[in-house]
DNA sequence: TAATGTCATCCTACTAGTAGGTAGGTATAT
DNA sequence: ATATACCTACCTACTAGTAGGATGACATTA
């Protein structure tokens, strides 16, 4: 028994090439090589590469939604959470990696069905911490709106880390970030 | 002679399935059977995916620069100019498909090196033209400034066509360009 | 006018390599 | 004895790409 350590291994050898190169963008060769497994082993663990795709999701929706609790435990301040959440897809963009759900919102066309929910649902997790948070500095607001700028807020991390990427210029990421806070600051 | 027309009916396609499903998600035999010609017959055209790729994003390239001088020929107002720069997007997002060189950003890491380069060159283009139709508005401002405004513009709109797709409600990208607009308007 | 050559536009038939996945086995630990 | 954690060997379907040929339009030449 080696404590799962392996099956772990797949899980986030698979989280980072969806990262960086996208589901249609790696292969179990891919996995298999870097692992030190054999390709047909990886489906002892993941019979398919669905499965494979939904476990990733879930672990990291999970990891997730715990540093928006953490975020919550450690700032009471809205704006100041916001800017904690800004400051979670960092690390990932000086990884050269995207987003989990971010990427896979492109590929969403090419994505077996269980997939599809299971990045909808990271996002609807997002709109709603989001709302809620920002439901404490905007006062008779309706939930319409918040998820309004809830959406906005993510649509604009969401490119910024891509268009970022793309130019090797993490700039791009930070500015963007910065602009959003002035701005939710600014607004009421 | 059929004018071409086989050559421009493999470009469309392509460039269909590159927006809608990634340049990972497509592959000869889609195009060989949606366009009623052989597999085979594409490479007479294209010798090699990314030599098709390169030739679809150089087409979308000149006809998106020449929508952007349309723009300018019709409306002299910037932020006139800005909101029909949102609009560009809007019969894309209708079609299920993401801005083609948006999609490739995503995908950056698994493509051709003479691919990369074309889709920032035409994101030098979004820029240069964001750029010169800002400084019509905030006078005094940096270059650099006026690129990270630029950034935000382009980052947020693709974050929002992305989002509003993956989540199957369009308002998601109605909303961000709107919001995007008033927050222009507001600052000086 | 008729024969000839050239070129574009396809085709059939094929290749090496990769994709995800299966069948059935072995070694080890409990 | 049973389950876990692997393995070898294999499969079918698909990937981009190649070799070489057939067809037909058009221009050149005899």
């Amino acid at each position: 028994m080696q404590l799962l350590s392996k099956k772990f291994e797949i899980l986030d050898l698979a989280q980072e090439m969806m990262q960086k190169r996208g589901y249609n963008g790696f292969s179990y060769a891919d996995i298999s090589e870097a692992v030190g497994i054999r390709k047909a082993s990886i489906h002892h663990y993941f019979p398919s590469k669905a499965s494979m795709g939904v476990a990733v999701i879930r672990r990291y929706r999970k990891i997730f939604n715990g540093h928006l609790e953490n975020i919550d435990k450690e700032e009471k301040n809205w704006l100041n959470r916001v800017n904690k959440y800004t400051k979670l897809y960092e690390p990932v963009l000086l990884e050269n990696k995207l987003c989990l759900c971010g990427m896979l919102a492109a590929d969403i066309e090419t994505l077996p069905k269980i997939l599809k929910k299971e990045i909808r649902d990271f996002f609807v997790d997002n709109v709603d911490w989001l709302s809620n948070n920002l439901k404490l500095h905007y006062k008779n607001i309706s939930k319409k709106r918040l998820s309004e700028l809830s959406w906005k807020i993510i649509a604009s991390l969401q490119g910024a880390i891509m268009m970022a990427r793309m130019s090797d210029n993490v700039d791009i990421f930070f500015f963007t970030a910065k602009e959003l806070l002035i701005q939710l600051e600014k607004s009421n």
